[in-house]
DNA sequence: TGGGTCAAGAGGATAA
DNA sequence: TTATCCTCTTGACCCA
């Protein structure tokens, strides 16, 4: 409190006793100044000056009021004379409240509006233009990180969605080819009973086979390629997944595109081989698309996709 | 004393 | 051309 300015007004230390009854202003009262030009419900400059000299000086905890407008106020010619270096002063609270509720109903500033808060406020209109500026700077770091938040949730969100799937397609993969051998096995059994009904007359003395369960190499190969189809299905885009974070949140993103497998790999055959029996329970499974499972998942009669399965319901965002 | 915050400066982009 | 905006930076101030 050394070498402060003192400028006359007497009228008005009860405003800044207490930081809220310093601009007394309710909010319909405060846009109706804004866009008015009727008598300030704020006498900043003087207020402040006045609000020190209340506190008795006391500058501890009360750095916020110095009258620094009072150095900066262009009004002022006399002083300009003894201006000391200018020095960055912070604005008074009942100037940052009442610029942020004038920010509050319009962020940005109209040359009108610009000189009326300056008028409102004792303050420069550059000085109200430049916080604006450095507020909606401020907002929209805010922003930002409320952006970043909320993309990094959704991305945990459809990485847990997809680590899940990755279970489930493992699952399904190991079902698809338990059934695929079982079914197999049956077809070579039934083949063998009806191919060797006609050969009998032709080879009574040909010896049955001693080992019915040995698979024809045509078959084996057969059965290959259903594993490699269903392989092909699932991992054809797995360098999209498993490599790092970003291609898996992109294409996870995307159900469609994940379980988007060719069809046209597997033969009708081998489809047909599948029990429709044995399928139709794939067609429960939500949102997932109906022609990628026929093929994937031969168990479903007794297999139970855990409730984490339907993750799949999050994706909406 | 270092870091955080904020007012203000600087410079480029843009619209009227 | 001018005012305004945006972005980055600077310097003052406060606090643990």
């Amino acid at each position: 409190m050394a070498s402060r300015k003192v400028y006359g007004g007497s009228n008005v230390p009860v405003l800044l006793h207490s930081h809220n009854d310093g601009i007394s202003c309710s909010n319909g009262a405060f846009e109706a100044l804004l866009m008015s030009n009727s008598t300030s419900c704020f006498n900043g400059k003087r207020s402040m000056v006045n609000f020190e000299d209340a506190c008795g000086g006391n500058s501890q905890g009360m750095s916020f009021y110095r009258s620094h407008d009072q150095e900066e106020h262009g009004d002022d010619d006399l002083d300009d004379c003894f201006r000391q270096p200018e020095k960055k002063r912070r604005l008074s609270v009942d100037q940052v409240q009442f610029l942020e509720r004038s920010f509050e109903v319009e962020n940005k500033l109209e040359p009108e509006r610009k000189v009326q808060l300056a008028k409102d406020l004792g303050l420069q209109p550059r000085q109200v233009a430049i916080w604006f500026q450095n507020r909606r700077a401020r907002w929209k770091t805010k922003q930002l990180e409320k952006d970043y938040d909320a993309l990094k949730a959704s991305y945990d969100s459809l990485k847990s969605n997809y680590e899940n799937l990755l279970k489930e397609k493992d699952q399904l993969k190991a079902e698809v080819s338990s059934l695929t051998g079982k079914q197999l096995h049956k077809e070579n059994v039934s083949e063998n009973s009806e191919t060797s009904k006609p050969m009998e007359p032709s080879q009574p003395l040909a010896q049955p086979d001693p080992v019915p369960e040995k698979k024809p190499p045509t078959i084996i190969c057969k059965q290959e390629d259903l594993s490699s189809v269903n392989s092909d299905v699932f991992d054809s885009d797995s360098p999209h997944y498993t490599d790092g974070v970003h291609s898996s949140f992109l294409e996870a993103g995307d159900s469609s595109h994940v379980f988007e497998p060719d069809q046209s790999d597997l033969s009708q055959d081998e489809d047909d081989n599948l029990s429709k029996s044995l399928r139709h329970v794939v067609y429960n499974f939500p949102k997932l698309e109906d022609p990628v499972y026929p093929d994937q998942s031969a168990d479903c009669g007794n297999y139970e996709f855990p409730v984490e399965d339907h993750a799949l319901w999050f994706w909406s965002y």
